[in-house]
DNA sequence: CGGAGGTTTGACCACACTCAAGCTGCGTGG
DNA sequence: CCACGCAGCTTGAGTGTGGTCAAACCTCCG
């Protein structure tokens, strides 16, 4: 609530990177910091009235549940997006935190009003939007019609960059953000593919675990040689 | 080039409608009316700064082309419907005419204009954007985890809907837009699976063919059940 | 009438799913 | 501090759905 913008590691990638630090200002009081823990629901599909939120720090996943209760997981956010079916009387998704995390929120009235007041915020927030299409088209594309190892492979050549902070190149070890499960339910897979997969890479020399969501890439280019064609979403 | 607004079979539910009457007519002396026969290609993926277009009539298709060559259809786009990637300097996916289609196209820098100067127009397409985003969401988590039956069934009833020209009910009897390879692309399977599929659903009684392209959807309720949890695309 | 693109159908096969058992790592409580 | 328990992960064996390959059939058009 205070002005949290001046330190936010986010203020110049996040959407409201576009505003005066003025407006921004104006902006911020109407909205509130939000600490969500690993596995806490911001939103849950069904309610009414959702509000939308910049990522700050974590990531989180969009998700829908079957009603035989299986989770299919739509899109990861990562630090910077925004979050928030901002036209919807009632949220389509779950989003839940995968790591703790930290995001700005702000009801979708004083999100209208802000679209309103500073267009330059609106052709912001639409170009994000493509962006996000973007990347749920390249997931679309990727659950089609691979085979589970190029899945899998291009599943970890986007987290790997995702955890990386420099937006050119993937990080060498890192925590994976999600469960088997979670990865299973991304791809379209069952959890006994996706560690089958992660044996026989490890076995093949391309990647390291420690622990069991510890990951070093060893030898990327088979990996990106498995995921041809199309990397995974954001 | 005219005012082809008035009599424009959308126009009251385009991004433009929006706009007033006068505004209308400033932003369509910048488009053009441009006309496709089936099969013909509007962009092309890696094609510098395309244009932009809202389709007046016909269908779509967005598609992408992995390197082996193979063909995945990403959305289907139907009248009203807006198409272009506006930030993109190259284009990412081909858009090419699944029917004989109409439309209403504008410039990157002709609509980067409009967007500036009437900002209820990013306003309208930042909420068709979000929409795409859903539809394309919807596509994601049919092709996920469901079998072939469900897919089938799910584009099926989703393309009878966008046949009839109430929001609400699907028609009875149409035209499919699209040949069984298309289907296939859209829906992660193989030809001879959709294929099969239809002589399933013959069989069962659920519909019945005349010539190849011709569907009558005898009874709904089996495509209905089949499709359970999630209806396919736009 | 002939050809081509698209569709249907069949036989076979493989990849990923299912079911089942055992293991690892971690947090809790005695 | 160790024992226990649980959630998540790994590994194996067997099965089935949809893919592959191949041939025949429409249907539309020149």
């Amino acid at each position: 609530m205070s002005n949290a913008c001046a330190t936010c590691p986010v203020r110049d990638r996040a959407a409201c990177a576009v505003l005066s630090e003025a407006e921004r200002t104006t902006l911020v009081t109407a909205g509130h910091t939000r600490d969500l823990k690993r596995g806490e629901t911001l939103f849950h599909a069904g309610d009414e009235g959702t509000a939308c939120a910049t990522l700050v720090s974590g990531v989180l996943k969009i998700s829908s549940v079957s009603r035989d209760g299986d989770e299919r997981i739509l899109a990861l956010v990562h630090p910077a997006g925004f979050v928030g079916e901002m036209f919807q009387p009632f949220a389509n998704y779950d989003v839940v935190a995968l790591t703790d995390a930290r995001l700005c929120t702000f009801s979708q009235n004083d999100m209208e009003n802000a679209i309103s007041r500073y267009p330059v915020l609106a052709h912001a927030l639409l170009r994000r939007s493509q962006e996000d299409l973007h990347t749920t088209r390249q997931l679309l594309e990727l659950t089609g019609k691979n085979s589970a190892s190029e899945k899998v492979s291009s599943l970890l050549l986007a987290l790997a960059q995702a955890a990386s902070e420099s937006p050119c190149h993937p990080v060498r070890e890192f925590e994976l953000p999600m469960t088997r499960g979670e990865m299973a339910n991304m791809l379209g897979l069952t959890i006994e593919t996706v560690s089958r997969q992660f044996s026989k890479m490890e076995k093949s020399g391309a990647i390291r675990r420690s622990g069991v969501r510890g990951i070093e890439i060893v030898d990327p280019a088979p990996l990106r040689q498995a995921s041809e064609s199309s990397a995974a979403s954001d």
